[in-house]
DNA sequence: AATAACTTTCAAATATTTTTGAAAGTTTGA
DNA sequence: TCAAACTTTCAAAAATATTTGAAAGTTATT
């Protein structure tokens, strides 16, 4: 397999990865670009590698960014930017987490608490059924959400750090 | 908080996070509508609630039924159809687990173990960095896909059952 | 302060995904 | 076997999300 054709493959896979799961593809290639190259790209490396416009390329490295998964360089002597990512697996994996976190569960949550605990006077079995299950997913939520919380804590030996946390 | 308010708010959230994690909006909502309804709903029940068209509600009907976390049931002397959802979280979520291993997991891995051993000829630097990139891509997914499968065999006490998986 | 080299923004265009609804298909019971 | 009661399919329509590109904005250099 050629280097050029190998280089595609995996963007274009990490490409459509990133659309299952709620990223946008372009956001997902950006990504994958920086993660196999052994140098920092400028915005124009970018846009010619992907075939994208430049408004395209600003706005999903500004969202990687965001993210804390994409870095600006600044190369010597140098005007315009360049652009690195987070190599750093497990430090990557951390990131995604935190956000995810942040972004969608931690809302999810706060709506789910106030169901579950909002309807009062409604004497119904099924209001009853209702309460009862939104607490269920109320509890199961927080606690896989403090999981990833604990383990994102250790990063590297976080089996084990999980462990010690919850066993306390 | 009226019940009709609070049913409507939950599986307005559902939706939306559905969608923020690949699932499709309709999908989301009728999952929601299943898990807090005490009783089987049929697919007229499904359309009225959610306001969509029949197709729509056949459709995902049968998405969340491949997913294995929705059922159909037959009622005593009824012709129609009922559903109803996976309301046992561990078992849901092991579910969800197992279907986004085999459906997004498995098929990245074979394209990263193809791209990563695949460039042979090229000695650039390029191309060094990037098997070398990909390889780690590959052992990283590997292994966290290994741990979710172990997970999910012991479903109640995944952690205990990882643990001592792992330490054999 | 003016210019050049770059980046960001955003309204309009394009592409993708979802939804509709009517026709085709299926199953049950008389 | 037929008709009634239901479900599925799928092409077209609608809704949503993404992309473009040109104008506005920013920053560094002279």
């Amino acid at each position: 397999m050629e280097f050029r054709e190998a280089k595609n493959k995996f963007v274009q896979t990490w490409g459509a990865l990133g659309s299952q799961w709620g990223i946008n593809k372009t956001m997902a290639q950006i990504h994958a670009l920086l993660m196999i190259s052994h140098e920092p790209l400028s915005m124009e490396d970018i846009m010619e590698e992907l075939q994208i416009s430049r408004g395209n390329a600003s706005m999903n490295l500004r969202a990687l960014m965001d993210w804390g998964i994409v870095y600006k360089e600044f190369k010597q002597g140098e005007r315009r930017e360049f652009f690195t990512a987070e190599k750093d697996l497990d430090e990557l994996a951390v990131k995604i987490a935190q956000e995810r976190s942040k972004r969608e569960i931690k809302p999810a949550l706060k709506v789910l608490k106030e169901v579950s605990t909002g309807v009062k006077d409604d004497k119904s079995a099924e209001a009853k059924h209702f309460t009862d299950q939104t607490e269920k997913l109320y509890d199961f939520v927080l606690k896989a959400d403090n999981m990833l919380e604990k383990a994102t804590e250790y990063k590297d030996n976080w089996l084990a750090g999980l462990v010690m946390k919850l066993m306390r």
